[in-house]
DNA sequence: GAGTTGCATGTTGCATGCAATCTGCCCTAT
DNA sequence: ATAGGGCAGATTGCATGCAACATGCAACTC
């Protein structure tokens, strides 16, 4: 039996992966806002486990850079600042280039098709100024040019930004000019990954990504004076 | 007392910190083999600290992917196969191409004399054929790049890698011409770097790490070679 | 009255114990 | 003789207990 697994295993998850997986996700969805506390017995009790597979879900989320542990103190989500964000988006940029430039020289008929059907459903909520459902498209389209890349490490380094720079929540709002931007780098998008055209495409992911960050950037800063206005008047 | 601390805090790391800390450095280093199993009580006895935080060190370089954990069955250090290596240079490339970039817009004088110097010594060592010597420079090379790029984020990604990279000890051998083609392509990278043309020397750096790539795949296609007359006559 | 020191409390770091699971071996049956 | 089943040993997963440490408050000094 040295055939190559067909079935998948049953997956019999450990407390600690579930846990990891469960604390990521609730970081990274925002239920856990930056610079929240995390005290083990309190989650030991809301999730009903132990204090053990609890700690070592945290020092793996620690690890991957989303919670901070301090000795004796205890663990926090950690907070996004502006330059952190300043620093993730180019690298953002180089990984999807790249993951462009590959996806076009693997890419099949079927993965193109499926790239463009989500394409074209993301235009439709653009027109219908959908902007929550818009994004989820969004985000669908650039994991799925990061999948046909068939790069399993690019794409594990991907995701990993990817879930930090969500939990910015940057898109809360986007100006209709930017959005029209957006929308237009799309197309550019498409066009060329339907062309093969990685240089083109890789050129074109580089400049999306330093405009996302541009859109991120400014909300982060109105964000601040929002909050620095309402610490003032309280 | 509000200061800025001039004296550096006393180090007081927590024994799982310096647990994965270590076990990084024996992986990386190689003198943990590929596929050797971790049992938990042994490792515990010879670092002489208790099951708890060598797990969660476990735990930390799962996350990492140095180590594989199967449920019930342990931790081995990872198996790296050719595809792996396969994906992970061209990754590298991106991110040493952008670091390229960065750094040519961000370095000064000192920095740049620094890695003029390193490139160097370097080089005599080539003339020298001091092998050993000369991939150690050539690393400190690469890691100044990346630091001179002023990004965190991309030299803790490029770092991961580099030391998952480095497990599979490539470079024991290298073929003359091989090695002066990547003095050489040293050579060109000290130029760009000190014209500050950035869109060269990226280009270079993912030229370089390609040929990186080949001698690696080369290199360890031999290995396989090996192993496999080994087990045959066995 | 301001600053400092000592103590009480709660939290984290680590060690250990028990239950569940895996692995290897022996035994049995075909 | 070989395949399958079952048991024993070993190992991992998790829970709990104790010690070390950080924080906040109160008392004390100047």
């Amino acid at each position: 039996m040295s055939e190559p697994q067909t079935v998948t295993p049953i997956a019999r998850r450990s407390l600690h992966d579930e846990l990891v997986a469960r604390l990521r996700n609730m970081i990274v969805e925002g239920e856990l806002r930056p610079g929240a506390r995390l005290p083990e017995k309190e989650l030991c009790t809301q999730f009903g486990v132990s204090r053990t597979p609890l700690r070592e879900a945290l020092k793996v989320l620690a690890a991957d850079g989303l919670v901070e542990i301090s000795p004796h103190r205890g663990a926090t989500v950690v907070q996004i600042s502006r330059s952190d964000i300043e620093e993730m988006f180019p690298v953002m940029g180089a990984l999807e280039a790249l993951a462009g430039e590959l996806a076009c020289a693997k890419i099949d008929a079927a993965g193109l098709a499926e790239i463009t059907a989500l394409h074209h459903q993301m235009v439709a909520h653009y027109h219908r100024k959908e902007l929550a459902e818009y994004f989820r498209l969004n985000q669908q389209i650039h994991e799925r040019i990061l999948a046909a890349a068939g790069n399993a490490t690019l794409s594990a380094l991907h995701s990993g930004l990817a879930g930090r720079v969500r939990r910015a929540r940057y898109m809360a709002n986007m100006s209709p000019p930017r959005w029209r931007q957006a929308v237009e780098e799309h197309e550019q998008i498409l066009a060329a990954l339907t062309e093969r055209d990685g240089a083109r495409l890789a050129e074109i992911l580089r400049r999306h990504l330093e405009h996302k960050a541009e859109v991120v950037i400014a909300n982060m800063t109105d964000a601040e004076a929002e909050t620095a206005a309402q610490s003032a008047a309280g």
